[in-house]
DNA sequence: CAATACTGTAATAAAATTAGTTACAATTTA
DNA sequence: TAAATTGTAACTAATTTTATTACAGTATTG
């Protein structure tokens, strides 16, 4: 899993945290300590989903699109997730190995269960909870 | 995530699946289409934390150490586990932003929580049910 | 005991992925 | 019109993952 689940988390606390002003994505990196464009780019996923309104020109920058209530970790995880939650292997197995023709739908099966299980867990935090971790 | 997991699951299905003959490492890498040095060298893993026996010199090779009931998926889980089930960013935040010096505590805090629960999840499950799904 | 067939492990190389950088058009404000 | 900002693409660098090669060590078998 690459970095992309905690740069989403802190874009959206900072976010939460400043209801009366935008932030531009300058200010965002500097508190990230990444590149502004890098910066853009996971915002330009996240307002897709709905999460972050942005202003163009002199002035823009960006706020949070809907209370931070109504954004579960869940719903952060399906915007930035991975294919699958333990991992994908890029073999293709023997097919004619009785085990090997058979893996991948199991897996397959395995890792829909698990992710199901794991959404699930994520649905009963909100942005908003955890914003109010920090003091 | 890497493909560790699925290599892994793969692994101790074959050899949870053939209790009368030692498997080599060619037959493996065979059926999951991977290199024979990648399957001694996470077989190697697999060893250390008890599930695999091995056998060196002529006719050699592997088989699995216990029961498939009393190898859960959270203990192949905690064999091959990343750092971190949402992933980690490589940054360091600005410790001079409210919201970048508590971060990373904050993170840590959730992940332990959903690693937690996770951990339940899949210990719920054995090598020898995930076998059982092979006709 | 010599040949063979394995494991165990390290070193290296190749491929794939992720992160970073640069650039610039488009937009808005003043 | 100048300045500040987003949006996006193209490119580069770094890191991680996977693959390959090599070979010493260990049993087995004729």
């Amino acid at each position: 899993m690459n970095g992309r689940y905690p740069i989403a988390l802190h874009i959206l606390t900072l976010l939460n945290k400043t209801q009366s002003e935008l932030l531009s994505s300058d200010y965002i990196a500097g508190s990230i300590n990444i590149n502004p464009a890098l910066v853009r780019k996971e915002i330009s996923n996240l307002r897709n989903h709905g999460f972050i309104a942005s202003k163009e020109g002199k002035g823009g920058g960006y706020s949070i699109a809907k209370p931070g209530r109504q954004i579960t970790l869940a719903d952060i995880y399906n915007a930035v997730k991975e294919p699958h939650i333990l991992g994908v292997a890029k073999n293709t197995p023997n097919p004619d190995c009785a085990i090997g023709k058979q893996i991948n739908k199991n897996i397959e099966e395995l890792y829909i269960d698990l992710d199901t299980a794991f959404i699930a867990k994520l649905g009963t935090m909100t942005l908003e909870d955890f914003s109010n971790k920090f003091v």
